[in-house]
DNA sequence: TTGTAGGCGTTATCAG
DNA sequence: CTGATAACGCCTACAA
């Protein structure tokens, strides 16, 4: 069923079905009517791919994440809001989940496939491995969540980690701790290394001495938590606070602790980042930096938006952090 | 860039340039070299919309998920699988999230959405919601994931819940529970329906009475478990031990527990459903009954695909799911 | 206001 | 084996 039957049934000409399809104004109401009711009958919907490549337009958006995504819900709430806010531009998202860890080109390679579908332009939320990117030749619009540095002719919505971390380290430090120790993931990943730095910086802002020994480097997942927590716990002298580079790592902590008759909020101090829902189900609830997928995906959208319409005013965007109190921590054990 | 332009700078026929790109085998090879060269200077891409057009194939799959899934890190693993399913195949995904708890009419609007998209197939993954799509008119194969019967002309990947209930039930028993509450989700959805009927079965198959007090109907949410295992609690005397209907509530469960100084695994035995990897990092580690959304989304991915290509032998399939022993459970307390 | 003709980028069917 | 030519379904001047 095309557009040249309906018009043979509602004997008038396929350009003014177009019409009646498009909401072109200056067609006899009539027209419309008989059309519009060959169209409701046989339950024609035009084909979206000949309306793209006549008007040059596809309308989709293309959304990469990254393929550790998999057990994090932060990934879920972020491709649900981008899709979210896409629909009601009335545009269509291609997602695509880029395996960052054993393919290092995977993507370039899903940003060619998108590509070659002629999204209008491709968001990167893989915070943190998008580098490689700069030398492929991508033709449309990108913007990137959280790169570390802005790349020439690419938006970059930044991740602005202080505000969240600077409340965080000073609500410790109010509770006086001295020894705070940090869950870091892999500092391969440009956001982790973001994360790293700005709690550093946070640290000389409140005064603390920042000892690098009390940092773990492990992996931002549920079993990276619990092994790097396990390792801080082990040391001669283990931090009376630990903050993580997120909340699933948190949680692995959380497990670590549990296992060792720890309790977080009465034996030690522990703060996540992310602010997924699960943190006020934790034991006890998870105080926390925010990181909303919302708002991200909002941001991102918007961006992304401006840069297809040409609309952009701002060149660069920014997404503050911020601190979520809980209870999940304590002032430091003896 | 396109086709033609190729062919001119080659100095072929774009015919020739489509059989090049299409690896045609009769092409003369120092034809194929030459364009081949310009399409790498070019960096040329085919475009994907033109040519599912010319060939009446789009390559590409509508899934719908529901929108609740948004803090639920079940879908986001569906969502992963099924495009990585898809992407082997040569297969892109168009992903929906359907407001299936405002919006009664938005799975098929979603579905119609895609459908003038051209997608070949559409996945409905709602569990519970996707009756109304009975009546509205798409055109295109679709395979539903747990719908409680089997709509004319719809394959639908059947849940067998029994299995997992069933040895969750025995386990129990032998443990001596008499008293087993359950934690259900909203009966409105078939696939909330369907685990209290298994679970009622399990129960009858096991010998235990069944006790209508003891089941709790909340939301299959972090706060709906909260909610749902405080009701039971405060029954005059509540069960010994606890189902719930996915992990999500279970953690939700956990909460109110702890917020009254129980213990899972020690005063009250719990069981989740769904395994999400969050199950492991619970205090205590949660038993639950697999429902693996990485087998699901495989065994539905197949399933779709074996309607569109016309080389479905089965008529239906069936996940099983099954009982994952973990920490969660206890003798009853007196 | 309506219809005709041409084009979007590709594939497919023919002769040559 | 190659190259015109005609689709695919739609949009859009331009002409009537």
């Amino acid at each position: 069923m095309n557009i040249r039957e309906i018009a043979r049934r509602a004997r008038v000409s396929h350009s003014t079905v177009s019409r009646v399809i498009n909401q072109v104004q200056t067609v006899d109401p009539r027209l419309v009517r008989r059309v519009q009711a060959v169209i409701d009958q046989v339950g024609y919907r035009p084909n979206f791919q000949a309306r793209a490549l006549a008007r040059g337009r596809s309308h989709t958006f293309g959304l990469i994440v990254s393929e550790l995504s998999g057990g994090n819900p932060f990934f879920s709430e972020v491709i649900l809001y981008f899709e979210r806010a896409a629909v009601e531009q009335g545009y269509e998202v291609l997602v695509s989940f880029a395996d960052i860890e054993t393919r290092p080109d995977h993507v370039a390679v899903c940003a060619a496939r998108m590509q070659e579908r002629q999204v209008e332009g491709i968001a990167v939320m893989t915070f943190g491995m998008e580098e490689q990117l700069a030398d492929c030749q991508i033709q449309v619009p990108m913007v990137y969540a959280g790169a570390d540095h802005d790349l020439p002719g690419v938006r970059n919505v930044r991740i602005n980690y202080l505000p969240g971390f600077r409340d965080a380290i000073k609500h410790l430090v109010e509770f006086g701790h001295q020894r705070i120790g940090y869950l870091s993931g892999k500092l391969s990943w440009s956001s982790m290394r973001m994360r790293y730095e700005s709690l550093r910086r946070a640290m000389k802002i409140a005064g603390v001495h920042f000892d690098k020994n009390l940092v773990a480097e492990c992996d931002h997942t549920w079993d990276g938590g619990a092994q790097g927590m396990s390792v801080l716990l082990n040391l001669p002298k283990p931090p009376t606070a630990v903050l993580c580079c997120n909340d699933v790592a948190a949680v692995g902590a959380l497990k670590t602790l549990a296992g060792r008759g720890l309790h977080a909020g009465k034996d030690i101090a522990l703060i996540g980042l992310d602010d997924l829902p699960l943190c006020r189900f934790t034991q006890p609830a998870l105080t926390t930096i925010q990181f909303s997928p919302h708002e991200l995906a909002g941001l991102v959208f918007s961006a992304l938006l401006e840069q297809v319409q040409g609309t952009a005013q701002k060149t660069n965007y920014e997404y503050k952090t911020r601190f979520i109190l809980r209870e999940s921590t304590c002032a430091p054990r003896a």
